[in-house]
RNA sequence: CGGGGCGUAGCGCAGUCCGGUUAGCGCACCUGCUUUGGGAGCAGGGGGUCGAGAGUUCGAAUCCCUCCGCCCCGACCA
């Protein structure tokens, strides 16, 4: 076990955070709820920003930037959204400080520059762009616009986890706007499948495909897309949502268009999202009591070599020979040669932080004509000749990729079970937390039953779940699909 | 916002009940020497408005009051 480090089996919940923070991804802030990215940890959102933004553009998309800030006018337009977020907005209500003249040195909100309309911090868009999307709509062929931004929101939450949920976080957000139904229904299909592929691909995370129930739906949507990733504690998460909005916000902004046929018409839309939550999804995915395991793929460092005991001018010379072959090949390779620390702590070090493999370099191996090669994910170490090393190491990362997505896939497996009466219900949420396939009557009321009775929820309606007539689980009413219940983050 | 806990060096803590040397320990940090195939050893050293304010007292980290902050557990949530 890592130094200072909680196991998972003793206390997963704690494990995450010292991982969190042991392992460099962020720190405390001295803002409520807020935290610090610190470079290890912003270094692997980059990794994803970049991979999701080539995907995004790969299918049409375009980035802008919106304000920060709604006017809460804007806010309130749509009422269902508007609602689903009041609870968790923050305002800004005056434009200047003063000095306050009751306590020296200190400073207040000058009552003079109150605003006239107070602005909300943005929670997520809808309203700043369907705003503006009005002045750029006028016909069909002025649709579709598909844009995506990069910014940061905030959700004024009472409780926080570092990543998981924090009261601001970076997300991408897009918001398309189409001349049709099916058009929209496309885009939010697409999305999904596109965060599908990220979590499954590149991530090594597989997830669940589904749509949200209407409890669970985002607020002002008529259809929420989800991907629900099961973490190594048998809880589920919520990993990237896609939703089609129908004409919810062009109503509310009145945003209409000329069609073909020259008939006003609202306009369709969708939105979607992921956020730097996908940190605390990786880490609670592949993480051991040793450290971070960082799929390859997205790993900041993929390679790292070390001299040992410490460098030396035979060390060197083979070292960066590998380097500079290892970066033509596209890996991101570093050479610890900081003779500060001995090599037991930087195995340790480069363990805790994810590194997916490590080589060592020492005066025996020279000898022999070999280098040490270990993998993070199984531990595993071998021998292998210098002239292999770049070949090797190449075969390893992708291997490791593999693996970890197996290893997730078998995990989620074997804590999956399809149940179809109420008490086993009730025993394996408590016994060995996992994903239910039960059957549900499709109603609000009986969902919210079996959330107060267990803390379960539905967390998605999988879209590939057989038509199979049943009871539902709590009521005993027909229902002809199961659907996916599980704690969840 | 309710219930519980905690604020003492960068981090983790002891000391607080029962007031009394110069506030201490481990890790980390700095210097030097010896080490070096899985988190090195020894020696020396630096670092504190004891969360803040006000009070009781000859004397407060310790007792009283007020405030602030953080963590955990619930309700809410990506």
């Amino acid at each position: 076990m890592a130094k200072d480090i909680s196991t998972r089996a003793e206390d997963y919940s704690q494990w995450y955070n010292d991982l969190v923070y042991k392992a460099g991804l962020a720190d405390t802030s001295a803002v409520r709820g807020c935290m610090v990215i610190k470079p290890h940890g912003y270094a692997l959102w980059e990794n994803m920003r970049d991979v999701l933004d080539k995907m995004f553009k790969d299918t049409g998309h375009v980035n802008a930037y919106f304000p920060l800030f709604v006017p809460k006018s804007l806010f309130e337009a749509e009422e269902k959204n508007a609602e689903g977020f009041a609870k968790e907005c923050a305002i800004v209500t005056h434009y200047r400080l003063k000095a306050d003249p009751n306590r020296p040195g200190k400073l207040m909100a000058d009552p003079e520059a109150k605003l006239e309309e107070e602005l909300i911090v943005r929670p997520t868009s809808e309203a700043i762009i369907w705003n503006t999307y009005r002045d750029w709509i006028q016909s069909y062929r002025d649709l579709p616009i598909l844009i995506n931004q990069w910014a940061n929101v905030v959700r004024w939450e009472m409780r926080t986890r570092p990543f998981l949920r924090t009261a601001e976080f970076l997300w991408q957000e897009g918001h398309t706007a189409h001349a049709s139904k099916a058009d929209a229904m496309k885009e939010a299909l697409q999305m999904h499948d596109v965060y599908t592929q990220f979590a499954e691909e590149y991530m090594a995370m597989p997830v669940i495909k589904g749509a949200k129930s209407e409890n669970e739906r985002f607020a002002g949507a008529d259809d929420t897309f989800t991907i629900e990733a099961m973490m190594q504690d048998g809880k589920a998460l919520q990993a990237g949502t896609s939703h089609y909005l129908g004409q919810n916000f062009a109503k509310a902004f009145n945003v209409k268009f000329l069609n073909t046929e020259n008939k006003e018409e609202y306009v369709y839309a969708t939105s979607w999202g992921v956020s730097t939550r996908l940190i605390g999804a990786l880490v609670m995915t592949h993480s051991d009591d040793d450290g971070l395991i960082l799929p390859p793929k997205l790993a900041p460092i993929q390679v790292v070599i070390i001299p040992i005991p410490k460098p030396s001018e035979a060390i060197d010379l083979i070292a960066e020979k590998m380097m500079t072959e290892l970066k033509s090949k596209g890996i991101k390779v570093i050479y610890d040669r900081d003779e500060k620390n001995r090599p037991g702590f930087k195995f340790a070090e480069y363990e805790l932080k994810g590194v997916p493999v490590r080589i060592g370099i020492g005066a025996r191996d020279i000898e022999n004509g070999v280098v040490e090669i270990a993998r993070r994910d199984t531990k595993e170490k071998s021998s292998i000749k210098i002239e292999n090393t770049v070949e090797h190491t190449i075969q390893l990362l992708d291997d490791i990729q593999n693996n970890l997505f197996k290893r997730a896939k078998e995990l989620r497996e074997r804590n999956t079970h399809i149940v179809d009466d109420w008490d086993s219900f009730v025993k394996i949420l408590e016994e060995t937390p996992g994903f239910i396939y039960a059957h549900w009557d499709g109603t609000s009321e009986t969902e919210k039953a079996i959330k107060e009775k267990t803390k379960a929820t539905i967390r998605c309606i999988p879209l590939d779940a057989p038509e199979e007539n049943g009871k539902c689980i709590l009521t005993g009413n027909p229902s002809n699909r199961r659907v996916l219940f599980a704690k969840a983050y």
